[in-house]
DNA sequence: CACGTTCAATGAACGTGTTTAATGAAGGCG
DNA sequence: CGCCTTCATTAAACACGTTCATTGAACGTG
C-alpha cells in the first residue's frame, strides 16, 4: 500500500514523450485547419511532426481523438473568456455577446467548423464526457445569468434558469448547424430572435407589455 | 419472351440497373440496422446483394449516400404520417404527438440512430438539399399548426408561426442529440418542458395567467 | 556496472472505402 | 445483320486509418 505521492522526476523518457505529443498536436492543428479534417492525412501530420504514423495513433488513439486533443482547449478557453467577459447589461444583450464570441470560434476555422461541430456533438468516449462537462459548465453559467436577470426584475421571480439555459443552447446549436450547413448567413440574429420570442412567450396578451417590441 | 409489357422507356439495361439498385438498397438497410453504420462492410453488403463492391459505389457514390438512400424514404414517410395524423387538440398536445412519432423512428433503430442523426444533420450535397427541403416541409406544417392555434385563441394574434416552428425544431434536435449521446433517457419530456416555457414566456407577469405553471 | 523490465517509437501489414481501367452485353443505326 | 457506342459491372489497384510485433533506449534494482 505504498500510495505515497511518489514524485516522478521529469524523466528523460517522459519528457521526450511529452515533446513528441506536443509536436504532433501542433502539426495536427496546422494540417486540420489548412485542409480540413477529412482531407488531412495522418502520415502527413506525422511527417510534419517528424515521427511515424504509428506514433500519432500511439499517442492519441485515433484520428478523431487527435482532432479533439488539438482543438478542445481552444474552444474551452474561448468559452471561459466569453463567459467571464460578459457585461452587466440586460440578459438579451449578454446572450448576444456570448453567441457572437462562440460563433467566432467556428467562423475563424472555415475549413474545419463543420466537422468540428459534427464531431463534438457526436463524440465518443472519453471525449463525449469532456464535451458534456463543458456544456454543463456553460449551462450553469447561463442559469446563473438568468437568475441574476430575474433578480433585476427582467424575468419573473419563479423563472426556471436551468430550463432557460437549455432553451438557449437549443437555439444556439440549431443556428450553428444551420450556418455550417449553409442554410443561414449568420446564426447570431437567428438566436437573438428565438431568445426574444422565448422570453416574451406566445400566449395571448393579458396586458400589452410596455417593453420595446423592436425588430 | 413475350412477357415484355411493351416497348417501354425502361429498356432491359435500365430495368436491370434498377433491380440491382434495389437489391443493394435492401442489403444495405439490413446490414446497417444489424451492425450499425461504421461496422457495416461495403463488400458484405455487395455480397448480400449479389454484386461487387464497385457496383455499390457506382450506384450510390459513397457509403454515406448509401445510408441516406437506404433510409431517407422511411423517415420521410414517418414524418408525413405523423403530421397527417395529428389530432385537433391543443398545440402542445399536437407537438407532443409529433415528438413521440419522430423519436420513435430513431428509437426503432438503436444501432443506427446516432449515426443517422449525425449524418443527416451534417449531410453533403446532394443530400443536404433533400434534408433541408424535408425540414422545410416540417417547418411549414409547424407554422401552420401555430397559426391555427393562434386562430383558436391559444396564441396571441400576432404570433410568428415560422419563428415558433424554428424554436420547436431547435428543441427537438437538441433533445434528440442529448438522447443519442446518452445524456437523457427520453427527449419527449424535455421537448415538452421547453415548448411549454417557450409558449408561456419568462417576462414578469403583468396579470396572473389562469394557467397553472406546472413543473 | 550488469541485468532484466518498461515502453515510446517504428514500419510493415491489414481492413476497408474508393478509384480506375477493362469487359462485354445492350442499344442505336445504316 | 454488322458495326459502333454506351454503360453497368467487375477485379485489381490504391489510399489511408489502424493494428501489431519488434526494437532499442531509458529505467529500476542488486
Amino acid at each position: 500500500m505504498s500510495n505515497e505521492p511518489r514524485k516522478q522526476r521529469p524523466g528523460l523518457r517522459a519528457s521526450q514523450k511529452e515533446a513528441t505529443g506536443k509536436a504532433v498536436l501542433e502539426a495536427a492543428r496546422e494540417e486540420f485547419e489548412r485542409v480540413g479534417f477529412e482531407a488531412a492525412n495522418l502520415r502527413a501530420i506525422a511527417a510534419r511532426a517528424g515521427v511515424s504514423a504509428g506514433t500519432v495513433i500511439h499517442h492519441y488513439g485515433d484520428k478523431r481523438e487527435l482532432l479533439h486533443a488539438a482543438l478542445f482547449d481552444d474552444l474551452d478557453e474561448t468559452l471561459r473568456q466569453a463567459l467571464a467577459g460578459l457585461g452587466p447589461g440586460p440578459l438579451e444583450k449578454q446572450l448576444s455577446e456570448l453567441t457572437r464570441a462562440v460563433f467566432g470560434y467556428y467562423q475563424r476555422r472555415p475549413k474545419l467548423s463543420r466537422t468540428l461541430l459534427k464531431e463534438s456533438l457526436f463524440a465518443d468516449e472519453p471525449w463525449a464526457r469532456k464535451f458534456t462537462a463543458q456544456a454543463g459548465m456553460v449551462h450553469g453559467a447561463l442559469a446563473r445569468l438568468a437568475t441574476e436577470a430575474s433578480a433585476r426584475g427582467e424575468l419573473r421571480p419563479g423563472a426556471d434558469g436551468a430550463l432557460f439555459a437549455a432553451a438557449y443552447l437549443s437555439f444556439f446549436y440549431f443556428a450553428l448547424i444551420s450556418w455550417v450547413q449553409g442554410a443561414h448567413p449568420s446564426p447570431v440574429s437567428m438566436v437573438e430572435h428565438l431568445v426574444h420570442q422565448h422570453l416574451e412567450g406566445l400566449r395571448p396578451v393579458r396586458k400589452t407589455p410596455s417593453r420595446r417590441s423592436a425588430r
